[in-house]
DNA sequence: CTAACATTCAAACGAACGTTTGAACGAGAC
DNA sequence: GTCTCGTTCAAACGTTCGTTTGAATGTTAG
């Protein structure tokens, strides 16, 4: 088992260049000869090293996702034992959840910027194996938080933590992808938001420092809003089980308190 | 100029079928010959009726964008007339926006759900003409509405107000498009989650109407809180140009008073 | 009837796709 | 030297892609 990196720049050469051509272009969009033509590799070498256009995706996603995975829980882990048992706020969660994956794109040897905006985008791909790839991926972590949020708000219907945190994975994944629509929201008229286009442009990895902070309080406020009012008079069975504790409250249970 | 819907029967067969597949697998991902055989014609009607494949993505947008761009900027005509000088309230403009798109689920002549998830999905496809379309599409709404934040909200920086509005964007195209995601989230342990699986599934033109009612309070909240803390003692040029104004705030000029 | 027209059809086009093959290469062990 | 083994290579595999063609069809007008 001496080291068995003998020839991993091949490799890595095609990992690169295929998270860089999937992030621009789609799975389905990217062509095998793209790849290798872009790594200056033979067309055979994918299925050489990694058997099949789908095991290089989930090759490009597992080199990158391990240190994700493994720093959310440890960072939750590190929250949950310094609190003792109390539940902790909304926004160290927040901040453990979505802090971690940010530093990704300030970090090139965690994949910057590039990575950061193929997950993003590939969070909303059509493809089939690819959502049960991220389902199983994911999975863990995402269960992890979840619970946590349920205890750091205790009297928050569950669903509607559930669709929060499904709006702010939303709000996240297109803030970091969509650098097209941005530039259509803003390009109308307001070309220069705030250092945009400056240093690197897209790839610069300040962008990500940026994108946090304005991002954070965005999310933090969605979370804290005010309940839906007519979420208890639904007509039809909208609450199909399990869902009849504190779904009568109508405001502020979700400030936590300032400290 | 009798009447010329002589055999718009095929047309709109095929533009029904694009429109599904279009959003249940992308636009790399249908084949022209899933669409011809779903549709039950024959190959080449797509490329006599529509030109090519591109041209058949733009028509089956054009058939239902046209309604949604007529609509927003009625509808903010109407508010803005009614009040007369006086800034709308966020709450109203966000209503406006987002109400008016959410409307189309619940409509099945106007798309219903399946072209809502369509519009969120399409958001994030990598294609270029794809990009180059909707930035075309929307231009002229987004920027009336922008506009319309501006004034409603003059104390905020307007590069805050654009982040803020590409967030809401995206947590609306995510929370539409994806069911999967959502599944990932709920799916571990709550199966319940208000109503999902009731009635139609995800075709649920109901689901449109929850929806709206779980993600209003969250855009409302994510837009009017407190702006990010070390905004204005960024080191490098964060402000580029025409930024000086009113950036000096910390927290609570983003509150509406309630009526 | 015929002529003109819009539409449908089966068949094929060339290009691009992911994948496979079998020979060639090159360093290390014996 | 030879043999081995991991890697690279040019070439081809069979399939599917979007598009085009030219004849067949049905409808309408003169």
């Amino acid at each position: 088992m001496s080291d068995q990196k003998i020839n991993h720049d091949t490799r890595e050469r095609i990992l690169d260049v295929a998270e860089r051509l999937f992030m621009a272009r789609g799975y389905e969009g990217t062509s095998m000869r793209m790849i290798t033509a872009g790594a200056e590799v033979n067309l055979a070498a994918v299925n050489y090293h990694f058997g099949s256009k789908e095991a290089l995706l989930r090759e490009v996603f597992r080199r990158r996702l391990g240190w994700l995975n493994r720093e959310r829980l440890q960072v939750l882990d590190a929250l949950e034992a310094e609190a003792a048992g109390v539940p902790l706020k909304p926004s160290q969660i927040l901040e453990a959840f979505f802090g971690t994956l940010l530093r990704i794109g300030e970090d090139s040897s965690l994949g910057g910027m590039t990575f950061l905006r193929l997950l993003g985008r590939t969070l909303t791909e059509p493809a089939e194996f690819i959502r049960t790839f991220f389902a199983s991926e994911y999975a863990e972590v995402i269960e992890r938080y979840k619970q946590a949020l349920f205890r750091a708000l205790p009297d928050v219907p569950k669903a509607e933590i559930v669709w929060r945190l499904h709006f702010m994975l939303g709000a996240m994944s297109y803030a970091i992808a969509g650098t097209d629509v941005l530039r259509v929201v803003t390009g109308c008229e307001l070309g220069d938001l705030a250092g945009e286009g400056a240093a690197d442009g897209v790839d610069d990895p300040a962008l990500a420092r940026r994108l946090a902070q304005r991002l954070m309080p965005f999310l933090l406020g969605g979370l804290r809003a005010p309940l839906p009012s007519g979420l208890e008079s639904q007509p039809s069975s909208l609450t199909s089980s399990s869902e009849g504790d504190a779904q009568d409250q109508t405001s502020n249970h979700l400030q936590e308190k300032q400290s």
